[in-house]
DNA sequence: CTAAAAACTACCCTTATGGGTAGTACGTCA
DNA sequence: TGACGTACTACCCATAAGGGTAGTTTTTAG
């Protein structure tokens, strides 16, 4: 029997779920819920929960930072967000902070319950809408301005090669690198290895 | 009716999916299959595939290299990864080529074409274990073996800065910067500036 | 076919980087 | 109290990196 705990300050939301788990599952009970993630940690080590229900706009601290600071005390603990927002901010921040996973609250009750499950399994379920915002996150876009060549070097670079590596491995000499590097500065307007690489990363060339 | 095309060098495997997708479904149709990337992109123009099935161990080009170019001529197009990999590097290599979704060879029928499903519905379907390797990778938890200061001083390289511009903004001379730096290469077990960064950023320690 | 764009080579010069070695000073934990 | 971790300073040396300039060849697109 796994102990879940729900955050949520809306009562009936609040009292939805708990009915739905109590009702429909046999493998799960809410051990306790409560309306501030304050009051939920302050009964971390009483509840011992397997898994918490998490909303996100709480009073007081919200369901991110209470979801750091969940983990902290309770690491092995699933932390299950059940929020209204898609922005994608929101979904990246709850992941940083330890969620397990991301459900949003209009998913159906089939959908809730099967996110206990698989959370239980050791999966990580999101809404087929937020799934597809983290897969996002993966994808670069942007057109490189770089010229193929020119993104060869730049990931040999960002692999901490030096230009006398670089040289030998595509086959021309150290000069050639160091032209092909000058122009990579130019249009990425930095002036040093770290910054172009940085730079290269975040705008997604390579 | 959507298009999909197979691209997957085991007959057999190629053969099942074509049969499921043929007999089980009534919204798609497989247009064609192909034993390799080269051959599938040859024929991309004329396929206009909606969605792509695609393996990741391929001769010639791998399905990562695929992706990538599928992506760059039908950017409309999903590209559904069909991999026995579970491994982390694959599974983000793929979502940074630009697949849509990833999932494991094992999963049943039901799951396969439940996929396809989320993926025309704009989803972005992954199996269990991928989902939570994807979410995994959205967190920090191991301890740094930096101290403050050397934490500090990574950071300010990491911004691209010199060392003179380090010790400038942390009011300590060039030797004592470059004495950090010699520690954190020692600590980090690199060489340059851009594998310590690199590093350090993939260990969370900045 | 021709003019760019891209890829390439070469040389000069200054500063930055990385590696080695050798110390001092301070707090803390055993 | 004494070893240890951390922070700091200093000097030497060889090589890497960055910036400038000046060209040739190959590819690509109009």
């Amino acid at each position: 029997m796994k102990k879940i705990i729900i955050v949520e300050d809306n009562k009936d939301v609040q009292e939805a779920f708990q009915l739905l788990i109590e009702t429909q599952t046999s493998n799960y009970e809410v051990v306790n819920a409560y309306g501030t993630c304050e009051d939920a940690i302050n009964n971390l080590e009483v509840d011992l929960p397997d898994i918490v229900l998490m909303d996100i706009d709480l009073p007081g601290m919200n369901g991110i930072e209470g979801t750091r600071n969940i983990r902290q005390t309770l690491p092995r603990t699933d932390i299950l967000i059940i929020s209204v927002h898609e922005n994608s901010q929101y979904v990246f921040d709850a992941l940083c902070a330890g969620a397990t996973g991301y459900i949003t609250k209009n998913s159906n009750h089939t959908q809730l319950l099967r996110a206990l499950d698989e959370v239980s399994a050791g999966g990580a379920p999101m809404s087929t809408q937020i799934a597809k915002l983290v897969v996002k996150s993966f994808r670069r876009e942007s057109e490189s301005p770089l010229t193929n060549r020119e993104t060869d070097v730049l990931n040999l670079l960002a692999e901490g090669k030096s230009y006398m590596d670089i040289a030998d491995q595509i086959s021309v000499s150290k000069d050639t690198v160091k032209f092909h590097i000058k122009n990579i500065y130019l249009k990425l307007q930095v002036s040093n290895k770290i910054e172009a690489v940085t730079k290269a990363k975040s705008e997604g060339f390579i």
